[in-house]
DNA sequence: GTGGTCTAGACCACA
DNA sequence: GTGGTCTAGACCACA
């Protein structure tokens, strides 16, 4: 994982996001165990604090759950992982939406720009 | 406008783009006078400071001109309006097709979730 | 003359300047008349409170005179003349040379630097 | 560092002016880190809201780097502190030239003055 | 502890 | 009236 310094997107966002993603793409399985909050922070080269805001944001959506002594896990309800990926990508979608329509584009538009786009980059 | 003053997104920024959209949609032209700092404080309900951050760094970016005592335009300069419209939508495409990249989407299926979520808005 | 509306230096300083200028190069002479605050805001496209803050400090400095009814002159006293100049151009030089000592350059350096300048842009 | 608050030179750009001066002189180097908001703040005398100014313009211009929870930095960019260094120098001069040369100065005197200035002061 | 945003308000410079 | 600078101070986000 890279994480981006220079960015306004805080650093333990982005660390919620690189365990969401790796959910989303089932690198990361229900049940699995994290790196312990430390080696994760020695792993990123970022603020133990940092991680640890990380891991209690997502313990807070009841994604993750730590067992004191033991280790923090991934949920073992595959909904609540199906349902934060979900959401993750609806949003990121929608708010991109919200943006190009603040610009005036039509949908026509939108699904040209997007398409344009996604050619240009290969 | 609508100032959204809950948001993480700062409020100078949130005037900044909101100018800049005006800009990229014509209801801005070059060499128009914007509202005077106090005015538009006035108008958005916030501190002229804020307003005047909001001008200031449009100023750094040669997208309006300040004069003492006379008031703030926008510049003159077409192709830089132009260039700056372009910034806007271009940087807010290529984030998003860059998030959607990271959860392994493929061209094809990007496409179809923004059609999909473009009709079901309407 | 060319007002410079970008540049942090305040018009009204331009135009006393611009007149010291026409003084120390022999343009204007002692005694002679100046345009009216009026006609030298409409030459220059100036707000007239400018031209007229312009002549006031000049006037302050003794350098011209207002004669109600009549018009104002610059002063009939070539040692004021004389002086002003004189100021003009000390305060320039002494203004650089502080500069680049605050910037560690050495007398040598200076000079060098001036001529290197002054060849580059012939 | 001297802070003249008598003048009209705004403190926030004397601050980045002296930070420039220690660029250019060496005495500050790539990467090093600077004195935290407040701490700079208190050294100088001056509120905590000025010294973020003159941080963040200089953020602006690519010559430091701020993160937040973390500090600030001079770039890492040696071409970039030597650009803008040179800037500075390169501004002094070409504005005292362009001044002399109003004053209808030919090269040689400009160099004579310069000269008897810089002796004078010894 | 470190940076970021914002408000309220004073005072100034300029046109 | 218009923009520019600065202070004091609150509150927040982040590491």
């Amino acid at each position: 994982m890279d994480i981006n310094y220079d960015t306004a997107r805080p650093i333990y966002k982005q660390i919620m996001e690189y365990i969401i993603r790796k959910l989303a793409t089932g690198e990361l399985e229900a049940g699995e165990k994290l790196p312990s909050q430390r080696d994760m922070a020695q792993k990123l080269e970022v603020n133990p604090n940092t991680v640890q805001r990380a891991y209690r944001e997502m313990e807070n959506r009841r994604l993750i759950e730590t067992r004191r002594g033991v280790g923090t896990f991934i949920t073992e309800s595959r909904e609540k992982i199906e349902e934060v990926s979900q959401e993750l990508s609806e949003k990121i979608i929608s708010e991109f939406i919200e943006q190009m329509r603040l610009l005036n584009f039509t949908n026509q538009e939108i699904i040209e720009l997007v398409k344009k786009n996604l050619f240009r980059e290969e």
